[in-house]
DNA sequence: ACCGGTTTTTGATTTAGATCAATTAAACAA
DNA sequence: TTGTTTAATTGATCTAAATCAAAAACCGGT
């Protein structure tokens, strides 16, 4: 809450965690961190089951996650939910509300969770006079919709399986980034998310799983998975370039 | 090409076609226009068919679509192309350049039409010292975001007359901002490309098409489509608020 | 450690949409 | 105009994934 912070703290947050998104690869002298300190100095804990941000939520903010796991979804008038996305410790939340004042989906974390709010007008504000600042706030955006249409191709043209693949080696790679192992790792969410995100029902994500263990490609023990031979498993996922 | 240009001339552009994207609901002042056309000035047509950018151009351009038609699509290395959007007169072009130093997709453009190139770097450079333009284009990246979440929504939980219907509902809608007729237009894409775009074979959408007009929802004259009731195709798409 | 609810797995059956195939219609060039 | 190519429609069949169903594993709270 305090708008009085240590610089050398926050470039060390900057290289561990959830204000990397933001700063890390920027490279910005002390000034300019502690411009940029003003504005994420606001935590938040969530915890697991709780919304980070609801749908038609009229407050602008971003939230940077400091630890924890989140997953992004619509909710039909019918009752069903899309989850549009997951979003893990170091990534950056709240894109969707820029484009009117109101958020257009629900944020749920998935596990106990932090975060940094980031009032995306002072934000705005401070990248005028950090052009590499906003710079790279530009490309967070543009990956986001270069991977959306990641996610387009795969629910447009993949089957069960490549779909199965695709995702579980889109989340080795997010985990590797942030330091953590890419062939080991706990799924926050439950198989009825994964295959809304995946265009699938819950059983046969299931099955893509026992199908993917048989084949000694992964371990699957309940939400933690191992994966035994990431390169046969790029192979299951089609010649495609997907889920950057 | 030129930087020299008429202000009269480009504040009725941005007024009745493609810059009405970039700096219509800004309220520039002459100052301010003068910059933004200095950004704006160079001009390109494209013949049916042909590439606006291929994927992996290395050159960091936003197109403003001054007249035409556009589909932008990913190929795979197995041949097949899945589409991930298509863009009218008036919308902005390349934006999934921004996130690194190459396009990740091809557009290609499905009528003759004719563009405005907007050189990234400049466009950022003057909106450092134009708040409101550097709101507007934020605003802009995030709208894309929010409607690739729609399409997630669609191509993941919505069974093919939905989809379709989401689809001619979210075209007649793009039409009537342009003002254009909302019930009367004609879709330059082929049964495949929509089908790409939709998730669905070209024969199903083409059967799609024959089961909404059996139902009177709709006229079909080959790529000429004529909406007889829009709300009962509404309530076709299901209760979902689909494709912003 | 036990209990009640949720989540996951696996099997049997059904179905929407893919695939295969053939006809018709439109677009285009000579 | 005519012939040629490309696009669209419609029908018959097949299949991947949805749906229905039931058992097994896991989790959180006491």
């Amino acid at each position: 809450m305090s708008t009085n912070f240590d610089i050398a703290q926050l470039r060390s947050s900057c290289a561990t965690c959830s204000l990397r998104e933001l700063c890390l690869p920027v490279g910005l002298n002390d000034q300019e961190v502690h411009l940029l300190g003003e504005v994420v100095s606001h935590k938040r804990k969530i915890r697991r089951g709780g919304y980070l941000y609801h749908t038609s939520t009229k407050f602008q903010t971003l939230y940077a996650i400091k630890s924890g796991f989140f997953k992004t979804c619509i909710l039909e008038e019918d009752g069903r939910q899309q989850v549009t996305g997951f979003h893990m410790t170091g990534e950056l939340l709240g894109l969707d509300a820029i484009s009117g004042d109101l958020h257009t989906c629900d944020a749920i974390a998935l596990e106990n969770s932090e975060v940094c709010e980031i009032p995306f007008a002072k934000l705005e504000e401070i990248s005028r006079t950090i052009p590499s600042l906003m710079r790279h706030f530009h490309r967070i955006m543009s990956r986001e919709i270069v991977r959306d249409h990641s996610i387009m191709l795969l629910l447009g043209s993949m089957k069960a399986e490549e779909r199965l693949a695709s995702f579980l080696l889109n989340m080795s790679r997010r985990f590797a980034i942030r330091g953590y192992s890419e062939t080991s790792f706990i799924l926050r969410m439950t198989r009825e998310e994964i295959g809304s995100y995946l265009g699938l029902k819950l059983e046969t994500v299931s099955r893509a799983f026992s199908k993917l263990q048989h084949e000694t490609l992964i371990t699957v023990n309940n939400k933690h998975i191992q994966i035994l031979d990431l390169d046969r498993l790029k192979l299951k996922m089609g010649n495609t370039s997907c889920l950057t």
